[in-house]
DNA sequence: ACCTGAACACCGTTCAAGT
DNA sequence: ACCTGAACACCGTTCAAGT
């Protein structure tokens, strides 16, 4: 009943509002890439002119920031109670992941991003499941950090990706493409990337990236934590 | 002798050269940080118009790119033969943790960076030190890109902070202040942040780097290999 | 071949003026 | 209080014209 109520003012119905303009900004970026996020084209799409978005928003920054938030904090759920911590942390990390794949723009601005809201929650979602898994309280925050830092390199790496991509070439042609680049670099200098060139068309980056999470949380804690020995 | 007859030419000597451009964009970028990079700027250190740079270079991104790859080559040496494969990897991340804290917009740059020349650099001597470390040819790539992106990571990171202070405070009331801000987050939301918040101020960011590092060494392979059981 | 610098097409941001 | 949109101060990049 209160929805027919708002029939009265239909005219200029839809003001402007922060919440409206986040919004806007994230279907813009997600439409045009990072650099499709303008003030005029989003004064455009709210149909306004470009100033009436700052009385909302301080700048392109905030805004970005804000843009970012939200997507970040729809794709960090906090976990279900009783999930085993490794699996919750790999939780994390793929929420994180896929929102990336979701929209490329995010990973972007997460790896340039402070310690700031966006980043907290990932840090805070991680640094739970640490303390779950029975680090001491000392290394805490380095564990943490070392999950913060691997899925945020991942981000922007993927970012970089997605932009090198999008001449709206196939996927596995861009690996085997790059592949084939690596392949024919200095072998004095570039062995390894030449040895490995071999793997790049095959790979899943989901997994791929899953096994790196698995590594660092092997180093955090072992697997199986075999009965303290009798002391030294 | 060569060095006397230069003299002929007085006039008009300093030809721009790609070696001069990227070198003036370098002590652009250390001197105004990453928006200090103009085309207008560098004309003028260079004494020429802006259209004279593109005889040269395609654009800014490349320039950039240019940029970030003298600096991570400097700072990435081949790592002296006899290195134990541990040591070298420190040796490795230390040295672009390093460039990084001298000049945080490559920093920024490898952070949004593709599988490109600076990142391959970076890639090509881990993998290296992965393979020494006895990592069997199946999962060195996970293993050398877990590396990677760690150190990407950490590099996206200290730019957003690096960026965060420059308003010229000091580096430990900056971390201060953030631990006061991370204090007052909501205790049901972020009750780990609010936890570790009080380490902040003390951690030392090469240390911190490191311990990571460490970490993920222990996953990739753990440190004292014991003798394989007799077969299962 | 290489340089010059005005001009073009765009930005983010501000601000007087409106309602 | 909120919106409008012209104007300002910048960009990266191009290009006709020079040497």
């Amino acid at each position: 009943m209160a929805a027919t109520r708002t029939r009265r003012t239909e005219r200029r119905e839809n003001p402007l509002s922060r919440e409206r303009i986040v919004e806007a900004a994230i279907e813009l970026l997600d439409a045009a890439g990072e650099g499709g996020l303008t003030f005029r084209a989003l004064a455009e799409r709210l149909a306004t002119g470009p100033g009436a978005i700052y009385w909302h928003v301080t700048g392109k920054d905030e805004l970005l920031h804000a843009a970012t938030d939200a997507v970040v904090a729809a794709a960090v759920p906090p976990a279900p109670a009783g999930t085993a911590p490794r699996d919750a942390v790999r939780a994390v990390a793929l929420g994180v992941f896929d929102a990336i794949d979701a929209h490329p723009w995010v990973g972007a601005q997460l790896a340039r991003s402070a310690m700031d809201a966006p980043i907290l929650r990932i840090f805070e979602r991680l640094g739970r499941q640490v303390q779950a898994l029975g680090v001491p309280r000392a290394v805490r925050f380095t564990a943490a950090s070392a999950l913060l830092n691997y899925v945020v390199g991942v981000a922007g790496q993927n970012a970089a990706n997605a932009r090198a991509v999008e001449a709206g070439t196939d996927r596995t042609e861009f690996l085997t493409r790059m592949a084939a680049a690596w392949t024919e670099l200095d072998p004095e200098e570039y062995p390894f990337v030449r040895e490995v060139a071999g793997d790049l068309p095959h790979h899943d980056d989901r997994v791929e990236f899953l096994a790196g999470i698995d590594l660092i949380l092997t180093g955090i804690a072992p697997r199986e934590r075999p009965a303290d020995p009798p002391s030294a």
